[in-house]
DNA sequence: ACTAATCGCTAAGCAGCTTAGCTACTAAGT
DNA sequence: ACTTAGTAGCTAAGCTGCTTAGCGATTAGT
């Protein structure tokens, strides 16, 4: 399956475009991404970023700091934070996103119902064929 | 389309995944990945790989010292150099893909002529599609 | 109440990238 | 043929984002 490798290949090259053209570190963009769907301490992000909680704290302070995020306490446990992505941020990754998403749309409703499923079959399974190569 | 999304995010957490395990960087991975297909000089995969010539000597430093490639002299210009991938960095490199070509192969055994079809159009399409968005 | 675990952070160090600039060589213009 | 301009690969210096180690504050477990 080239036309996967292809895909991939032209995903990754993606994001880079995409960081540089925003300035922001594909990281970055990543945890603005989370934090798009919805908030999270700064340990809970590095373990969806899969860095450090050092790293973390850098990435949270960048972002903060261009006011696309922003620390605030936590409900309950006074060691905690809960980062919040602002209206900025949100526009931002959106402004960025917008023309990929806008493009697999068009694809997307380009298909029969019976292809869509095909294809959906598909690409779950790839998926998942990945997650096993890692865990392994 | 999510299910694209979500087998990107994939695809990145594996290659981060087989870096680590390899042992090499994920712009190793790929100047070996390119150095299989066909030999190449230092410059020439500089551009593949989308770095500085700078940081393209570095690779072949550190892919040669590990003996997965080797310089050579290029038969008619004397400035150039061409980078040959040896056989224990065709090994290195398979070694590592083997179980993800595997699956992938597997996935796509289990699909009619016609879903094959379908497949191979979607993802051509959106690879086309995120190249649109980088070239604008 | 005390111990252990967790949270976010700072500090120090490292790896891989960048730009600038060098030498060797080739291509192009006259 | 000779000079000029361009190209190839490399080194040097510097930046950035990561890592591990370890800190003080807070919470959870016994």
């Amino acid at each position: 399956m080239i036309a996967v490798r292809a895909l991939v290949t032209e995903a990754v090259a993606l994001r880079r475009t995409l960081s540089r053209r925003s300035g922001l570190t594909e990281t970055e963009l990543d945890a603005l991404d989370h934090l798009v769907e919805s908030p999270s301490t700064p340990s809970e992000l590095a373990r969806l970023l899969d860095v450090s909680t050092a790293a973390s704290t850098g990435v949270v302070d960048r972002l903060e700091r261009r006011g696309h995020v922003e620390r605030r306490k936590h409900p309950t446990d006074r060691r905690r934070l809960e980062i919040h992505v602002t209206d900025d941020g949100r526009a931002e990754l959106l402004r960025h996103l917008t023309p990929m998403l806008h493009a697999l749309t068009e694809l997307d409703q380009r298909m029969t119902p019976d292809e869509r499923e095909t294809v959906i079959r598909f690409l779950s399974g790839a998926q998942a064929a990945f997650r096993a190569v890692e865990g392994s």
